[in-house]
DNA sequence: GGGTTATTTAAAAACTTTTTTAAAAAAAAT
DNA sequence: ATTTTTTTTAAAAAAGTTTTTAAATAACCC
């Protein structure tokens, strides 16, 4: 799951980044509207958290941007108290929810749960694969009842598969989706987290992520 | 499906077309506009992406160029934030569709797939003959409800044989269509994969796709 | 804050699969 | 019957993937 944060306080953006990246998201910043409009427009994020008063543009105005833009990205709009934002005016602008600050991480992570869950996503957080259990939400993945350590990086590149399990993905929707803009394309780190990954799984003969040559990756799930 | 770049920065060429063949696609570069203008008027391309700045010739001669040529092929143009491109001014070169730089993969795909929906052009994505389904879309393959794992060479040949179904496609066509331009004209590869898919598919009669000397082949569907 | 440990990325070598080439055998055309 | 074209097989070359190792970066702990 990546998160697009669009706040101008760096502190709080800081804060958002580490609790967000401990609980497994993949974290993008911007600090104003114009870039944080320009990232939502062109990137693929799950959420985006939005401070509604931002220099160069306004909150309101980027939601709209993003909207005209064919994105529908849930959106979910951090205000401050003073800000008295009625419902009708969120909803005219595409906003999906508000948060007043400050708030706490569990509020967001409500929050954040309430608008992804939309009835077109496939959104069961346990799968079961022969001796193999991975919880999303809780982010534990287990092995004959026995834990597995994933690091967070594991543990995304696993859940980006799993969403998109049975389908191909190519290098390239994973590096969209799992690592932030910074990444160098030509890399090969996916394919040494995937290798980590079927270690830690067991997954030698590639039952459960099989590799397409000149495609990408594939996980297979099986009832 | 064979695509042209008309880029001059090689390394959004390079992304590009990593991307665009792991999803099946055959790939053809021009890294200036002469280039890509003389190139898109001798080949038959089913999609040509275009940068609006370019060494030589700018984007939008290039396209009136590709236009007076008589060639209607489906022009989608990359332009970056700065340049302000109005929708009157890229109709009247003719352009299709127009995407600001950088933009996410799926974003490139969902405009591709926009512009070559016309109504014209039999667009069916899953094809079934006897106990044969293809899906193209998925690229997948199968024989008896079993996937029957195809090569990037062997798909992109089978999809173009299917898109021309009860005609005959010379060998030329073939070349043209699903090899780029470094292929050698008098290369016997296109029999050797002729061969695999009809072992694969389990052909030995020839019912699917028939050979007829001196011609080309034929993919036979019925029904 | 500095040192330690863990994670992620990068580079390179080993290995696998795909694609192309080449050449001989079989089939079709003149 | 001979020439041309197509099919088949095998092997070389190219492309892609896995694995190992090392370096860089980030996280953790005192």
């Amino acid at each position: 799951m990546k998160i697009l944060i669009i706040e101008d306080d760096i502190s709080i953006r800081n804060v958002l980044r580490l609790s967000l990246e401990s609980k497994g998201f993949v974290v993008d910043e911007a600090g104003d509207g114009d870039t944080g409009s320009y990232l939502a427009r062109t990137n693929s994020y799950d959420v985006i958290l939005l401070d509604n008063i931002l220099p160069k543009k306004l909150g309101g105005f980027v939601c709209k941007e993003i909207r005209e833009a064919g994105k529908n990205t849930p959106i979910l709009v951090l205000s401050s108290k003073q800000e008295v934002l009625t419902k009708v005016q969120l909803l005219n602008t595409g906003v999906d929810d508000y948060i007043t600050k400050p708030f706490s991480f569990e509020e967001l992570m409500a929050r954040m749960r309430a608008i992804t869950r939309r009835p077109n996503v496939l959104m069961r957080q346990i799968y079961t694969f022969k001796d193999i259990e991975i919880n999303i939400h809780s982010q534990i993945v287990k092995r004959k009842n026995k834990e597995i350590y994933l690091t967070r990086k594991e543990f995304s590149l696993l859940e980006y598969l799993i969403k998109n399990q049975n389908n191909v993905v190519s290098r390239g929707e994973i590096l969209e989706h799992v690592w932030d803009m910074s990444i160098d394309p030509f890399s090969n780190t996916i394919e040494t987290h995937i290798m980590n990954l079927r270690k830690k799984l067991h997954d030698t003969k590639r039952l459960l992520i099989s590799s397409i040559p000149g495609r990408g990756y594939k996980f297979n799930f099986k009832q």
